[in-house]
DNA sequence: GATGCGGTCAAACATACGTTTGAATGTCGT
DNA sequence: ACGACATTCAAACGTATGTTTGACCGCATC
């Protein structure tokens, strides 16, 4: 059963208000309001507030991962530490996802969605982004890994979890960037910020190790 | 005025629920359950519930970036990239910072909490957050730009932003990569956390700029 | 010991929320 | 043309929210 007209754009509407104002400040009124369908419709349809959540995720993500892992196995066989993050960065952060007729743009809602999903993580989503990114970042962890002999899984792990956060944070608030360096840094040449992004994260990834700490800390958890 | 008792516990008590389920999640009946105090007692000492959000984050705020300060006048005449990333990143990773009787702990609900509020930032934080960080951020730009002449400034606030975005999603998210790596990458070590951001951060930094690309793609923002 | 006042409290307020209901509407195959 | 099924719709449901109210308490001060 393919997605009505109506499904379609409620999970439009969901993908640009989730990521305007986040999950939980989002109503369904508003919500269905800007779809121009009926309240109820996303009960019919998704069963509820967060099964709307997991669908505009995974309309998305899916074909998005699913390049990233395309993007991998098409590496040369020594690929430089640039082209790894290339593959990891470029899927999401510039168009030619498609899905029904709705092309990912790089300015869409998707991109700064993900950007506030990733980060917001409502209880209800973590193991479901979790299970999503799990294998992909053992394999991109591996890839980085033979191009990176001397660091070990945990430093590169860190380091792809940095760089999560580095586009997470770049989708949301380029704009407000923007707006603290009196535009200096525009946030409307995807192409400069792609750019800009790739050269910082493969630069931090080919850093050398840190030596462990000589004397731990006591036992804290960060977070 | 000093702040009392009530006052304090309810700040601590939204540090901890802001930082967990985000503004617009946390209902002030459970956040006052759990300070002990009564309902009205929110908007009698702050007025609201966005009162009480910027008075959460100002508390620590103001000292977290005093610090940051501090730490930059008091680097040496040529410092290393390094030492300015450092002087970025460790006042807020980092115990040391105290209010009133209430350190900061690397584990506490407020690092956390700039974690969160710092990505989700509800429209009424949004003026607040960049008057926060607007000087700070331009000196930091600037010291870079001393160890970093050949670096334009833009491209150094690009990085400088990549390193919030990692710094926040490292505070929020830790216990997920955790989980995500079966354990490989412990989050309860706060100072080797440091490190590899900080390792990560400056070799980032020291990056060659970007090339402008070729052609520009069309207008479009970026979030 | 009366008065004023900052602080606390239980209760009520109006509103907004996500979800459900049951009737109405459209759209097929036959 | 008709029955069946999927979809839409306005309305209502129960609950939870942020905020306000007005009585009450503990102390200082006069």
């Amino acid at each position: 059963m393919s997605a009505t007209a109506t499904q379609t754009t409620i999970l439009d509407a969901g993908e640009e208000l989730f990521a305007e104002a986040g999950f939980a400040a989002t109503s369904l009124r508003e919500l269905t309001a800007r779809a121009g369908a009926n309240l109820a419709a996303v009960s019919y349809h998704f069963g509820s507030k967060e099964g709307l959540a997991i669908a505009v995720l995974k309309r998305r993500m899916d074909p998005i991962n699913a390049e990233r892992r395309a993007r991998l196995d098409a590496l040369p066989a020594q690929p430089s530490v640039e082209a790894i993050v290339r593959a990891f960065v470029e899927p999401l952060l510039r168009p030619g996802v498609v899905h029904d007729a709705a092309p990912v743009q790089p300015g869409s809602g998707f991109c700064r969605l993900v950007g506030r999903l990733m980060v917001e993580q409502p209880p209800f989503l973590r193991d479901f982004l979790a299970a999503q990114f799990r294998e992909l970042g053992w394999r991109f962890c591996g890839a980085l890994q033979r191009a990176l002999p001397d660091c070990d899984a945990a430093t590169l792990w860190w380091r792809l979890h940095f760089l999560v956060g580095a586009i997470a944070h770049t989708l949301q608030n380029a704009a407000t960037l923007r707006h603290l360096t009196d535009d200096l840094c525009r946030d409307d040449d995807v192409d400069a910020v792609v750019e800009q992004l790739v050269q910082f994260a493969a630069s931090g990834m080919q850093s050398k190790a840190p030596a462990p700490p000589a004397r731990r800390r006591r036992t804290e958890t960060l977070g």
